[in-house]
DNA sequence: GTCAAAATGTACAATGTGGTTCATTTGGTC
DNA sequence: GACCAAATGAACCACATTGTACATTTTGAC
């Protein structure tokens, strides 16, 4: 267990027990409504925003105790709010407080399961990543031709980034962020290859059967899918803005992807 | 004048003269040393580190009185300090107390020059943008056969993005913002579709002379090749972390840079 | 039922951070 | 050489932000 973290955490603190993996049970249901706030609260919330300081005679919030324990969908539910906030704000424009404030639970919370705002980007990080090896992991490509195994690969690939907005800009913060977390994570990094193996396999496919040249590194097409995916997510923005061009708009999506795929296949027939 | 920044700025600050372009004279040498801290000093801080609070009689810095003005060396100080925080920090990120120190000059002539973080971001990002613009249009690629013509776009895109880590990471950070900055900014998306111009005149040339097969829009053609150069910059860490392949050395730079071309040549070509 | 560990709430402390105030010095102009 | 606007210095302020201390409630084991 390679766990270099959790260094200099002295004090009395009772978390980090050795409850660590943040996959957690993405089997158990968070039993919706099972956390703290009531149903009930959150229109007392409501209600207050609309009524002002009229229904006072409620108290500080929270009715005189009761409150059902259930750290399973207090972490989930903290992890989505998170994973929301840094996709939207970047590792460093996240505000604990407003993750917290967002959340069921309070912000206490958060530092008892994640240690720190770090802990918690990490664990969000990890997540992602583990979702999309998940995913690829059902892809089954071996009884199409090579052709049309790269074209589905590259197909699902462009898609998966489209449709996933939130890992696309989870992978560019981590990059400003020079991958240091990815580094720490050793969660990542070792399914690494998997990707690269299945091209691998469908290129040398490919080539025994002449449909593709030879003499290319599966990295390099690897490289390419990954690319002609990730860029159209990633620099939406800047290229609406300076091209006035919107790739997120449904025809220019499918053309692209059209495109994409046709680029792909190019790059490497015979 | 579309100048719908520089909203409320109230007080009796006497910044923000006419003095608003952000471009600077790049062609006035900052006039090196002419800046306030002199070599001396410098090295007195220098000195200090390593002599701990031994000269002290060099009282509170600063010997009295006497500093040449020099604003243009002032802003392009300040300017190359934060260009580089940022680009290290992202916006968020960066500090600008960190900044101000780096300086040569002090964090009130920030606020003096650029009114805001936000306006020295932006004043860093505009520059940025203007100075691959000006590159782009040296090139000549009217002599060049289109094949070769776009060969060589492919290249230079290429290289001037993997030349450039900083520009992209630039262009990152401002994604991650939904590029609300480019927006403001107004003198960015005017030379916008010069790019797109480019290659359009090199591609109707190319399916004129049966090189090129027609159909393609050259908007797709352009975000191939930004693409393809972008994304072995922007992504260069999680590359190297989850598939341990660094895109930054040499070689596999070089391989890559010829792949890149190739592909691109290939997904036009009759 | 008792008890301890896990889980949670509330308030607060300590420091970081963007931005400002006030005073002073330069440098050109007449 | 007087004068005024531009340029700069140094300290400072208000508030944002991360993280913690302390108290309390659940929950399961015995």
């Amino acid at each position: 267990m390679p766990d270099a973290k959790n260094h200099a955490v002295a004090g009395p603190v009772s978390a980090e027990r050795g409850q660590d993996p943040a996959v957690v049970s993405s089997s158990s249901e968070p039993k919706a409504g099972s956390l703290h706030r009531s149903a009930d609260e959150q229109v007392s919330v409501a209600a207050e925003v609309a009524d002002g300081p009229a229904m006072k005679p409620a108290k500080s919030g929270r009715n005189a105790s009761s409150w059902s324990q259930d750290p399973d969908g207090v972490r989930r539910n903290i992890l989505d709010v998170a994973r929301a906030e840094f996709v939207e704000n970047g590792l460093s424009g996240a505000r604990v407080d407003e993750i917290a404030a967002k959340t069921k639970t309070s912000k206490r919370m958060i530092y008892y399961y994640f240690t720190d705002k770090e802990g918690l980007y990490r664990a969000v990080l990890e997540e992602a990543y583990s979702q999309i090896r998940e995913l690829e992991r059902t892809l089954d490509l071996g009884t199409l031709s090579p052709p049309d195994a790269l074209a589905a690969l590259a197909g699902f690939t462009f898609d998966y980034h489209a449709d996933h907005a939130d890992f696309v800009r989870l992978v560019m913060i981590e990059n400003i962020h020079h991958a240091r977390h990815l580094k720490m994570s050793g969660t990542i990094g070792a399914l690494n290859s998997s990707a690269i193996d299945m091209i691998r396999e469908i290129y040398e496919r490919g080539v025994a059967g002449g449909a593709f040249r030879a003499g290319i590194d599966p990295m390099n097409i690897h490289l390419t899918i990954s690319a002609l995916s990730f860029y159209n997510v990633s620099n939406r923005a800047s290229i609406a803005q300076v091209f006035a061009h919107d790739m997120g708009a449904a025809p220019a999506r499918a053309d692209r992807r059209a495109s994409v795929i046709d680029t792909v296949i190019r790059s490497v027939r015979a």
